[in-house]
RNA sequence: GCGCCCUUAGCUCAACCGGAUAGAGCAUCGGAUUUCUAAUCCGAAGGUUGCAGGUUCGAGUCCUGCAGGGCGCGCCA
């Protein structure tokens, strides 16, 4: 019985899933018609876009990789299959090539379908259930709330919200997160600070080397200007009452008990401000914030140590040195360790300080923990790549405290080199010259800040040129991404003068007579949209959004080059003069560019623009 | 000394779960174009994927060793 041959498109999007699927399908029919011995293991057969287009539009490699269950030359088998495969009627061709690919070329009305399902779907192109609604935690951004963000931070936050973004499209049930550091030593040399300024805002004539010297060793840390509304700001809430005088009537701290758990929470208040304005003006919009203070606070530590405990992997023990560099003042010492060997780390790791409170691994544990007991199996976290050392022992807590159950895993975010017009710009706090992500943003916009952090792999070191950044050329991929969809946008209006609003809404322009979209570059462009749903779920999968700033880049190529074409041959416009139903089918692919432009803008949360400055 | 990451065209980087002849941009070279489909276009050349082995029908990709760079290495976060 002949089904039609429109019917199976619609119900997925991923038409590569879709004919492994088939293709599979093939191989168990052969096996069933004793073809093929019973029972292999498909697994491994991918089903892919061929690199080459003289490839056709689909290649598998099942004949090469069921080649030696089968027991079967390769060639053999790929022409089992493709006898199959011939008969599907979406199928126009098949051939065997090289050492026992299968390629298929698809009929035409395939791909007309495809963007069928763009204009249909919008922006949503591309949404896919492959993460069949499980929970994800995204961790990112997560510093000490100890000063405003700098670049390296953006980079961080950037590729967490895209990961986020990317997750979400993929399916997911995706929350973005933040832990606040704002538990142990650095956010006491935070409150340190602020005291220095607060004694200034009431009047004190007190340099830095003066405070310095009367304050605990290296709790004079953050000296940027930023702190100087803190101290002002303190004053204005606690007016002198924070403050004693000395025997010549000058202000100072008291005892720290008395002053610094208000400084210091006052002053996390507007560190966390300040860094929620920071993350705003990114436009990164994370739901939770996680305190560790508090979770310390409410026993989440000792809850998640005794949990380790019970299962025999706590215990007093001695480390050795680390072999070859054995630090001046090492002696060793008996410590409370989590036993991270047995899941994978290189060493044992402590718990707990000498003065008897966690370590900042103890509480981490506690907050994975949490993640893990909120509902999340799936937790990602982006840090910097100084935090390296740290993933193994991370990873071997979740293990430990979920029972397996629990997949961590790190992203690490390389450094940012910053420099304008290739001239490095110096990050020296002391010289003064230190630029802050506020000051980028400021300067060339977040939407371009968010895309040139995400055209490099997480783990590669990241050119930022703030010149390049706002140029308008190709060198700048952010402008020629959008301008490609500010182009579309054009056609669009200007069809506007030829068709009414109607003719041009996008369920109209899927009726369009797509057949007349005939010229090789107008299929390869839409051979690249058909991609794009299996481009967002590898990427999701490998946890890699730089994959789509490289896929927009690729697809905004292609569509330069067919306008580009136009320039020359007045024939392959847009808007073609006396025909109408041709102008419709193309602007239905233009229409189809800006919607899946939109769909990977949106993953970044960059806003498509309508037309450039 | 140990662990993790990195090494791909002159430069900056891609390469989807191991697939076919390793791809882009810049720079270089050669053409086109003097304009409105705005902020060029087309083409060429460019490679022992750091080195040496191994696994595989097939390796930039996986394994081992080596070299170079980065990060980290008992109570910093």
């Amino acid at each position: 019985m002949p089904k039609p041959e429109s019917e199976p498109m619609n119900d997925s999007v991923n038409i590569f899933q879709e004919y492994r699927h088939r293709i599979i399908a093939a191989v168990e029919a052969a096996a069933a018609a004793g073809a093929l011995p019973a029972g292999l293991d498909t697994s491994r057969v991918s089903v892919e876009p061929p690199r080459e287009a003289a490839h056709g539009d689909i290649t598998t490699n099942a004949a090469m990789v069921l080649a030696k269950p089968a027991g079967m030359k390769p060639r053999d088998l790929a022409v089992v299959l493709a006898e199959r495969l011939a008969a599907l009627d979406t199928v126009a061709g098949v051939d065997i090539a090289g050492p026992g690919f299968v390629n298929l070329r698809l009929k035409q009305s395939v791909l007309y379908a495809q963007l069928v399902q763009v204009l249909k779907a919008g922006p949503a192109y591309g949404d896919t259930t492959l993460g069949a609604g499980a929970p994800v935690n995204v961790e990112y951004v997560s510093t000490n709330p100890t000063g405003p963000l700098h670049v390296g931070h953006g980079r961080g936050a950037v590729v967490g919200d895209a990961l986020a973004g990317l997750l979400e499209k993929a399916g997911y049930a995706v929350t973005r997160e933040y832990y606040i550091n704002d538990a142990g030593a650095q956010v006491d040399a935070l409150a340190w600070s602020v005291g220095f300024r607060y004694l200034q805002a009431l009047g004190e004539k007190i340099s830095e080397e003066t405070f310095e010297g009367s304050c605990p060793q290296g709790q004079l840390q953050y000296r940027g200007e930023y702190l100087i509304p803190v101290g002002r700001a303190l004053m204005e809430k606690f007016g002198d009452s924070l403050a004693i005088k000395d025997e010549d009537g000058a202000f100072e701290l008291p005892a720290i008990d008395e002053w610094l758990p208000k400084v210091r929470e006052f002053a996390i208040d507007a560190m966390m401000d300040l860094i929620r304005e920071d993350l705003a003006a990114l436009g990164v919009r994370q739901s939770v914030f996680s305190s560790e203070r508090q979770l310390a606070g409410r026993g989440a530590v000792e809850e998640a140590l005794e949990f380790l405990k019970e299962r025999g992997l706590i215990y007093q023990g001695i480390l050795e040195p680390p072999k070859g560099k054995t630090p001046d003042d090492w002696e060793p010492r008996e410590q409370t360790l989590f036993r991270a060997t047995r899941f994978g780390d290189d060493v044992d790791r402590p718990v707990r300080k000498s003065d008897g409170s966690w370590t900042y691994f103890a509480t981490d544990m506690a907050y994975h923990l949490d993640k893990y007991r909120r509902g999340f199996k799936i937790m990602i976290n982006v840090w910097g790549a100084d935090h390296g050392g740290y993933v193994k022992r991370m990873r071997a807590a979740v293990k430990a405290l979920t029972g397996g159950e629990g997949e961590l895993d790190v992203k690490l975010c390389q450094m940012v080199n910053l420099t304008d017009d290739g001239k490095p710009v110096k990050m020296s706090k002391r010289a003064g010259t230190f630029v802050t992500l506020r000051d980028v943003i400021d300067k060339v916009g977040k939407d371009v800040v968010r895309f040139i952090m995400l055209t490099r792999k997480n783990d590669a070191h990241l050119d930022f040129d703030l010149t390049q950044a706002q140029e308008q050329s190709r060198d700048n991929p952010v402008f020629y991404v959008q301008y490609a969809h500010a182009r579309c946008r054009s056609v669009l209006r200007h069809a506007a003068e030829e068709f009414t609003s109607e003719e041009l809404a996008p369920r109209s322009l899927a009726r369009a007579k797509l057949g007349r979209l005939a010229d090789p570059a107008e299929i390869e462009l839409i051979r690249t949209m058909a991609q794009w749903p299996r481009m967002v779920e590898g990427a999701a999968l490998a946890h890699e959004p730089h994959r789509i700033a490289y896929y927009l880049q690729e697809f905004a190529g292609r569509f330069h080059a067919l306008w580009n074409m136009g320039k020359d041959n007045a024939s392959l416009r847009f808007i073609a003069t006396n025909d109408r139903e041709l102008s419709l089918a193309r602007l239905a692919l233009v229409q189809g560019v800006a919607f899946v432009i939109a769909s990977g803008l949106k993953v970044f949360d960059v806003e498509p623009v309508e037309e450039l400055r």
